[in-house]
DNA sequence: TGTACATCAGTGAACGCGCGTTCACTGATGTAC
DNA sequence: TGTACATCAGTGAACGCGCGTTCACTGATGTAC
């Protein structure tokens, strides 16, 4: 508790993440090179001039809206690399994580598929950086696995991308997949990623 | 020369192109979700209103980009279907088809990427069937390989799905990479498409 | 081949509207004493 | 604790501008005879 916020600081915050929130949602129907400042204020209640007080652009707010949404994100990566079940159980349950991460942050996982290759460039920026640290994580968890022996750092990096590429596939498609077909798209996901894991099994075969 | 146009038709077409062109040039830096019809008609040099002759919007000029985008990029996967190469050959051959395709249909494969889960549904929607039609044909050309044998229906068209999305993936790759690291940027597509055989010459060894 | 009429791609003026940005402001919160 | 002053998040009016859409039009092309 020692650690308050003020109450104008904390009634700021309010207000930033408000914008944040409603902008998330109004980006469900359109992209951010669309999105205008006022929709959001008026989306929140506020004087269109409030806005400025918090970002400079509706772009520099898809930059903060890359931070919020890759962090979830990030959670689950992280959860996913420290399961230690066995091969054919840890595919599984990745790809539940990620089904549950898209319920339960769709918003998210769809700005981030939309404004991945989308219209302003600084925020494909920050998404791409985010990605590559992500693979990077990856890297360094696929490293410290037995399977890996005799792997070059560059195959386990271009791996692990396969693997973050694979994850962001799954979460968009599970995204637009009607509830009667979660199951087999999920069994999908699985499938392909345990033929990943097939390949890098035997990639050391003939070298 | 037994159906050639009329003249008006042929300027009609001549300036409906104009528009598609021009379109596909703004959407280099922008999304079609704030893509302008006066824009579009500023750059073409006619009138506003001589929009509304050739498209309903500029959704409906999105549609018919699909069209021509992913025209161009089914001969390219038609291609690389007919090589008939060995396995190796065969995937440093068809990167290469698409780095061409990449350099000489720039703005297409752009407007792929940014549209495919861009913030217009008709467009999505077009995109995404488009697709899933190329998935069905590389399942198709997949069937017929030896190696296939014993696989089922949906293991091939998972397969197949995993073909196509990495290409699509290594197309908007290479998109963004600097001259210098094309090289780089392709061996490192070369090198997962050759796991993902891997893992597809190893499929059946368990069941 | 020539004539009279129909078609229709592209024009240009006009409209109401919402946009991003500026500016001086207000009044609650914060701070110094 | 109380007072006097400073800070600053949010306001509201005003601006110029480009937008999508409507409408009646023009004049070259097409068609029927």
């Amino acid at each position: 508790m020692s650690h308050t916020l003020g109450i104008r600081q904390a009634q700021k915050q309010k207000t930033r993440q408000a914008l944040l929130d409603a902008a998330l949602e109004l980006l469900e129907e359109q992209s951010l090179s669309s999105l205008g400042l006022r929709e959001v204020t008026r989306a929140v209640g506020v004087a269109p001039t409030a806005f400025y007080r918090h970002f400079d652009s509706t772009a520099d707010l898809g930059v903060a809206l890359v931070e919020e949404a890759l962090g979830s994100l990030h959670a689950v990566i992280r959860d996913a690399l420290t399961a230690t079940w066995d091969s054919g159980e840890r595919i599984a349950r990745t790809v539940e994580l990620i089904a549950r991460h898209v319920r339960t942050h769709s918003a998210h996982v769809r700005f981030i598929a939309r404004e991945r290759h989308g219209g302003v460039q600084r925020v494909r920026e920050a998404i791409g950086a985010q990605l590559e640290q992500f693979a990077e994580e990856v890297r360094d968890a696929l490293r410290q696995d037995p399977e890996s022996a005799g792997w070059t750092e560059e195959d386990l990096l271009m791996l692990a991308g396969l693997y973050v590429e694979h994850m962001v596939m799954t979460a968009s498609v599970l995204l637009t997949t009607a509830p009667e077909d979660l199951a087999r798209a999920s069994d999908l996901a699985e499938r392909q990623m345990r033929l990943v894991s097939l390949g890098r099994k035997h990639w050391l075969d003939l070298s």
